[in-house]
DNA sequence: TTTGGCACTCGCCCCGCGGGAGTGCCAACC
DNA sequence: GGTTGGCACTCCCGCGGGGCGAGTGCCAAA
């Protein structure tokens, strides 16, 4: 027995069944599918990959549907990503460029990703832990009140207001003592990593305590607080979420065993995508870093999540040192080659365009 | 034939399809409600009130369901909003009072909503319309490059990156330029409504012209335009969704005609939710604008996107001024006095909060 | 105007019954 | 040993019919 021909049989159920979502029988193959043998054949071949667990039938009589495990072999080994074409990437290209801050941004490259692969798209925002500070900005606002506003290199910012302690007077903070803390604030942050500038502030209380009287140390600690909590932050790692509608469209007038209400739950839970997200970038890192922005996939029950059991999850890192990752959620039973392009080609284009 | 009663019988007809989503019948009616006539008078009663147009039924021999209109009557004449109990009170002041940011408030809100009333929530962006600026802040970034950074009273923070056309020396734009301009910037704006700084800033390109050497002015202006921008902008109307997993349940395990796909479909798009919350809040105003968070209902067909015509929105704008609007959408059939009590106690607790 | 009675209407559920796609197995063939 | 055609079998799906029951409209009496 061929353990070639069997595996094209493999390829042609999940090509089959992702195009028709019906289980696929062994007539019904060699009606599409140039396979050269009867039908007989191939149902041995169906009756050994069922053996190996890669494909199942839901009933006794009914043709057969992939598996998990079955979606796994597909992705490794038999679907080559197909690059996708030069209009399609125009297009791409074309729509994210118009966008005007960062913000818009990940919108813009969420919605794109699920309406090219009608499924729900999930953007991480590029990840504070491994981006720098560009500029730290503090104003008076009111005397006992200053802003505070963090520059990223990623074009993230953040802003806080700090309350100060010491009584400033009338006409707001002092401007000097606020110019100058601004001065020592960039020196210690510029360029650096969110760690590494966090260090770098942590003696500056000390500094200010002597020469500008008593009482500006605890001011310049509260400053320094804050920003710091800017950088530790969990609630930074944000994430947005595109096409959901997608996911209900699939899940509903199919039965396509997707429960679209436990999904539309999970991915609420932000911390929950983000997690799924981080995990996948991670395991990129260690995997296969040879290219930049590796494509990852995780079907079905690899998914640790309860309520997405039933889906698959087509991610990328993407961002200049792998920053952030974005990706593609939808059932297992999707177009996966197609998928991977569209969700490879995005990160690239999103890459190149936060670089400027 | 007592109009009273015959309301009272819509009011129960109401409250027991909302209890159950099923028809209900003259007979299920008596048994739930002590309204102190025999069953043959509810049914006259059930006569007259179809023939007004407020319920129907589904099929010949079925219960009663609401119209639209019925729901109309319902909520305008018969429903008292009962105010939440202490406790709930505390728990929404609570989880709001954790926010950090404008964003983070935001966003809690919204599922703040989303699960209280176990439906989908909206929320807009503070709007740029009404609010006002508190400061400008402008940034020499690079020699060609600026930062500006746009701070709103409502909290918003808007950040750009200007080119600038004159060439600036080796160090970076000339600082005592940025200042001046920065300071003039603020001169003109702080605290004026969005249009009223438009036009404070409209002349400044020639002040600078002269003084300052050629070509100051066209810098100006550049830093102008994209103020004018940001203030302009129709984007910057912003919108957050929360709950979206509530409405496919509604949507699912129930016949409530309610189509989960279309009505995802139409919250996806940011513009058709704006148009929704901002209709609704200009409508308040003429009406009845002497509480200051007023709720809205709109009902069913009385939304005039097609895919919303099954779903009602409960909304109230907050903030001083009214300056954003927030609100519910769900399934027709929903808990309308309980909605309405949860909707107003969420706006008025954020307006409280984004007034400090 | 209210009430009890009564005939009638339909939607829903359950059941049973082919039809058909698909399977597993077997004997024959290369 | 792998491949093939044949064959009996399984079981899901769709369809039509009948019984049930909730609910209605109407009418005559109070």
């Amino acid at each position: 027995m061929s353990d070639d021909r069997r595996l094209q049989v493999l390829r042609a159920i999940v090509h089959d069944y992702v195009a028709t979502s019906e289980p696929v029988g062994s007539k019904a193959l060699l009606e599409r599918h140039q396979l050269g043998v009867s039908a007989a054949t191939v149902r041995n071949d169906m009756a050994a990959l069922e053996d190996e667990g890669l494909i199942s039938a839901p009933h006794t009589s009914a043709g057969r549907v992939p598996t998990d495990a079955g979606y796994r072999v597909f992705v490794d080994r038999l679907s080559q990503v197909r690059p996708l074409t030069a209009s399609q990437r125009r297009a791409i290209r074309a729509f994210l460029a118009d966008s005007v801050d960062l913000d818009d941004t990940v919108e813009r490259t969420a919605r794109l990703l699920a309406s090219l692969t009608n499924q729900a798209a999930v953007m991480q925002y590029p990840s504070l832990r491994r981006s720098r500070v560009r500029h730290i900005e503090l104003l008076a606002l009111t005397p006992a009140r200053a802003m505070l506003v963090v520059i990223l290199d990623s074009g993230r910012i953040e802003q806080r207001v700090v309350e100060l302690a010491t009584p400033q007077g009338e006409g707001g903070p002092c401007e000097a003592f606020i110019a100058r803390l601004r001065a020592r604030l960039n020196e210690e942050t510029d360029g650096r990593l969110l760690a590494e500038a966090a260090r770098g502030l942590a003696g500056l209380g000390d500094e200010f305590t002597g020469s500008l009287g008593p009482g500006r140390g605890a001011d310049v600690e509260a400053v320094v607080a804050t920003i710091t909590a800017v950088f530790a932050e969990e609630r930074e790692e944000r994430v947005v979420l595109a096409g959901t509608a997608n996911l209900a469209r699939a899940g509903l007038h199919e039965t396509s065993g997707l429960d679209v209400h436990s999904v539309l739950d999970a991915l609420e839970e932000h911390v929950v995508l983000l997690r799924l997200l981080t995990n996948l970038s991670d395991e990129g890192d260690g995997d296969e870093a040879a290219s930049p922005h590796h494509v990852t996939v995780r079907i079905g029950a690899e998914n640790e999540h309860a309520g997405l059991m039933s889906t698959s999850l087509v991610t990328s890192s993407y961002g200049s040192d792998a920053v952030a990752a974005l990706g593609v959620l939808g059932p297992t039973r999707m177009d996966y080659p197609q998928t991977m392009a569209n969700v490879r080609a995005v990160a690239r284009y999103v890459s190149e365009l936060l670089e400027q």
